[in-house]
DNA sequence: TACTGTGAAACGGTTCACAGCC
DNA sequence: GGCTGTGAACCGTTTCACAGTA
């Protein structure tokens, strides 16, 4: 790390715009990409242009957090890469169960991607007998009435949620009682959580009806 | 339907902010689950209360497209979700196809929540000689060269991509040249496309790590 | 009374434009 | 010249508050 300082280590603005947090993301995505590539620098419009956004977006995004940038030359991928992670607190290992190990949960499992970002699964669960107590790429899969046990024990902090529907929410409750600290939710109903458990919600149906709208409607997107 | 009427039936307000759409998928999630419980009405308070969003957004949100409410009563659910599904296009059927037979691809082919919402997976694609020429789920497999032909003579409007990252923008490419109007990527790359064809993009690490973001960060989301 | 639809006000996020730095 | 960081202007979205309707 060179002259790079963070505006204050430890407490994060408060202020932050969500999306920019999401943006953030993207940006550790491309840089990413850009240092396999060999790329040393990358000035905020080259990071923009990747993305589709201003280059006085990427500066402003970056600049909630601390002074990254060296005038004149651009951001060092290395060095913003350490920050965003820091910043997400993906500098660390996080501890991931995966309750549902149906063919999304089965999907996920194998999905190599989560262990280079710092998301290790630990374990899963299911109901059904047949695959309870086996192992599944490594990670293995217990009984439900386990969870409150085997999470206390791991220490895992967060839950992935790839039930059906109809049982989505008494899987997020038994989460939460078990001490869980953040849930994605993979099934298409609105969970109610109390306000101190993170959530982030995907629907798959959602993101196909966003594009069946578009399209519709012919919006050019970008 | 009743005395519902839309402000105009086919083309819609070209000024309808990009959110807004999004929160439609999730009303109109929420009013089929009503139905399901045999509701025939709901407010706006009581739809946004489930959601979390205010009564005058949820009012807003709707009167974009038109005039769907009744004073004093509320909104038909079952009036109500078929103004939505016009508005998405989803009361019509769609065809899809999945390029990438692997894991993420297969749990989709056999997640049956599409085909319930107008999405109909009607044929795959993978490179792969050992799946080619099969059949999963009751969907051909077919080989990626034969890519162009089957999306142009199924007439597929929408493509989902579910290869590894450094496959997707050629797979992307490929889909744009065989005439495809819209496209869903799960490959964890940012894809350049011409601005007529739409594009979403789902990066499961990506929601994780805004997860930890807020997980790390403390911040109660509702 | 119970509720919608909607202008107007308030808010929040994005873009502009430029001082400062390499 | 090339580039960042940032106050100020701008613009899109949300919330308020109320007239209108059943």
């Amino acid at each position: 790390m060179t002259t790079a300082k963070r505006k204050s280590d430890s407490p994060p603005p408060r202020d932050v715009p969500n999306v920019v947090v999401s943006r953030l993301s993207l940006y550790l995505r491309e840089l990413q990409q850009l240092v396999r590539e060999g790329r040393a620098t990358v000035s905020s419009s080259q990071l923009g242009k990747m993305l589709g956004f201003t280059d006085a977006q990427v500066r402003k995004d970056l600049a909630y957090f601390g002074h990254f940038g060296h005038p004149g030359i651009g951001y060092r991928c290395h060095d913003l890469i350490a920050e965003i992670r820091h910043i997400l607190g993906t500098d660390r290992q996080w501890t991931v169960t995966m309750v549902g190990v149906g063919n999304m949960g089965r999907a996920l499992l194998r999905y190599k991607g989560f262990a280079a970002q710092g998301f290790r699964i630990v374990a899963a669960f299911d109901i059904d007998p047949r695959i309870t107590d086996s192992t599944i790429e490594g990670v293995p899969v217990h009984s439900q009435q386990r969870m409150a046990e085997v999470v206390r024990k791991q220490q895992i902090q967060l839950g992935m949620i790839t039930v059906p529907a109809a049982q989505a929410q008494e899987v997020a409750d038994a989460l939460v009682t078990a001490g869980i600290a953040g849930i994605v939710n993979f099934a298409p109903v609105t969970l109610s959580l109390p306000p101190e458990v993170a959530l982030v919600g995907v629907d798959l149906t959602t993101e196909l009806e966003q594009l069946a709208f578009s399209v519709a409607n012919r919006i050019p997107q970008r």
